[in-house]
DNA sequence: ATACTAACTTGTCTTAGACAAAAGACAAAT
DNA sequence: ATTTGTCTTTTGTCTAAGACAAGTTAGTAT
């Protein structure tokens, strides 16, 4: 059986907008679909997985004029060749045999295992150190195995569903008297954001350190986050963009919250989006490219404001 | 400091599509935004309010010509007439107060003293229970407070993550020897479906009940879902749909799963979307109003398979 | 009352042109 | 050799008004 989709089907699945496809169609001659009786788009399977692949691509910074145009196999090319690098160094050689054993169960479906397997992990190495050396790289290989088409959405999203059951369940378990120091932290993830796991990991790493902390979870409203902000008024409101965000939404948004937020509460901001190595100066948020620098991060500020 | 926004901004806060919102401007006079240098629209805090009440009521079935060109105090008081009757009748007498008191948990956000005290009840009543009696009252009295301007939005956030994270932690304590009986249970939101608490309590019911569950989470795209399901084979496919659906695409979707499922998979679909209300036959889905309903089917299934 | 048809509502698609912001290219200045 | 400034190209999103398919309501006939 082959499906066929509609423009609002290829924006929903891709993240591309209407405008962008049809623009793309008139100047890049690609996507090119047919047409039903109504004269209205109708896009093929070939077509979403190319949009897919686009998409990645123009995630990690390309230009639209090259990426676009390109045939399919190219595109797997050049995918492969910007995703291999990544995930060959995002975790120590001695955790390889460990990443694809949970890789496997992964692929297995098999949720049972991987939580058990995941929570051993935690309780050996601590929460804050399975993140770094096993959680991320492994959502990290997830994330390039289902681009590459060699695992299926659902089974990244199983994934996904039991690491965020993992977190939240160790981070019930941590002893409770670490908790209450501050920073006081304050953590969402705006609306054009799906996803939330960025964001989890981000909130283990400041309860693994005793933080006082509020999570609002995913998909606030920016306009609503401000309300919260100055409501809670938090030392540190923290932020986790993935890649799948537009560069330019991201920066903006960046923008208009430090200018609503007092100027003594500090933005820091986590996550895959290309847009965060672009911020240019650390008055608009604070960034963090791994865990461990988050770490870090909090002990610098208990000694500078304690 | 008063904000305004463009139209990107507006359709990010609200969820109104930018065509949507030129078309209203021009058919009944609202909103009619200023216009910036270059003749863009400008919105302000005013309409970005009324926006969002006219949002509430489209979304529980009004229609667009009579609640678009309403003047503020008359939304204000629609959205309180509706929603008044509905918190009225959620739960039982001798539980309003311990209610009322959850609900000022949620006021001072006071996540700890929250999560403790559902915890708590989960453990003296039981998960379905606490679900039926306490949680999804607690849940939609918390909506209407949010509806009606009582509670911000981030107020409810916060009263979501909490209840995710009982909820999981509840489900990972039940008894292990209860788990792996049938019926096998597939749980997913479609990618329109931005609320996952639904959902998770419909798979603490399964999961109280003993089922065989796998959950892929929320916003799973409708082809990615029936590809899970033919490669897992439930005999049941659950899911959710909250009230922010437009209510023509969750029966189109419904239809469209029906058509790619085998007939021996059953969809069971629950939720506070109206559109739910509307499904016709029992060959579609079967819909579950209730929690309650929910495990007297459970019962009636195993029943009538085994 | 019920069923059927007709009229109205409403959201989303269509077209093509315009333009601002970002990125790239390249020369001039430090 | 790097930085800085300017010019050009690229790219996404805005604009307009029209069309139409589903869904809803109203009206008529049975």
């Amino acid at each position: 059986m082959t499906w066929i989709y509609t423009i609002s089907d290829i924006e929903r699945d891709t993240g591309i907008a209407k405008d962008r496809l049809r623009v793309w169609e008139r100047r890049y001659g690609f996507p090119l679909p047919q047409r039903d009786d109504t004269q209205e788009r109708v896009y093929d399977e070939d077509q979403l997985l190319r949009l897919r692949l686009i998409k990645r691509l123009l995630d990690v910074g390309m230009r639209a004029g090259r990426v676009v145009p390109m045939p399919l196999e190219v595109l797997q090319r050049e995918v492969e060749s910007v995703t291999t690098p990544i995930v060959a160094r995002v975790a120590a050689q001695e955790d390889q045999a460990l990443l694809a054993h949970l890789v496997s169960l992964v692929k297995a479906t098999n949720r049972r295992a991987l939580h058990q397997t995941l929570m051993q992990i935690i309780a050996e190495r601590g929460l804050a150190d399975a993140i770094e050396e096993v959680i991320a790289p492994l959502g990290a290989q997830v994330g390039e195995f289902w681009l590459s088409g060699q695992m299926a959405i659902y089974q990244e999203h199983l994934f996904t569903a039991v690491v965020k059951s993992v977190l939240m369940q160790a981070m019930e378990q941590l002893p409770l008297q670490a908790n209450g120091k501050p920073p006081r932290v304050l953590l969402a993830t705006l609306s054009t954001e799906r996803h939330e796991v960025g964001l989890l990991m981000a909130e283990s790493m400041f309860a693994q350190a005793g933080c006082e902390r509020l999570s609002l979870g995913p998909s606030m409203p920016l306009t609503e986050a401000v309300t919260a902000c100055l409501a809670v008024k938090p030392d540190i409101f923290a932020l986790s963009f993935s890649s799948q965000n537009a560069p330019k939404e991201v920066l903006s948004q960046l923008r208009q919250l430090r200018g609503m937020l007092p100027p003594e509460t500090e933005i820091w901001v986590g996550g895959s989006a290309v847009a965060l190595r672009l911020i240019p100066d650390a008055k608009v948020a604070k960034v963090f490219g791994r865990a461990k620098d988050l770490r870090d991060a909090i002990e610098t500020w208990r000694i500078e404001r304690h």
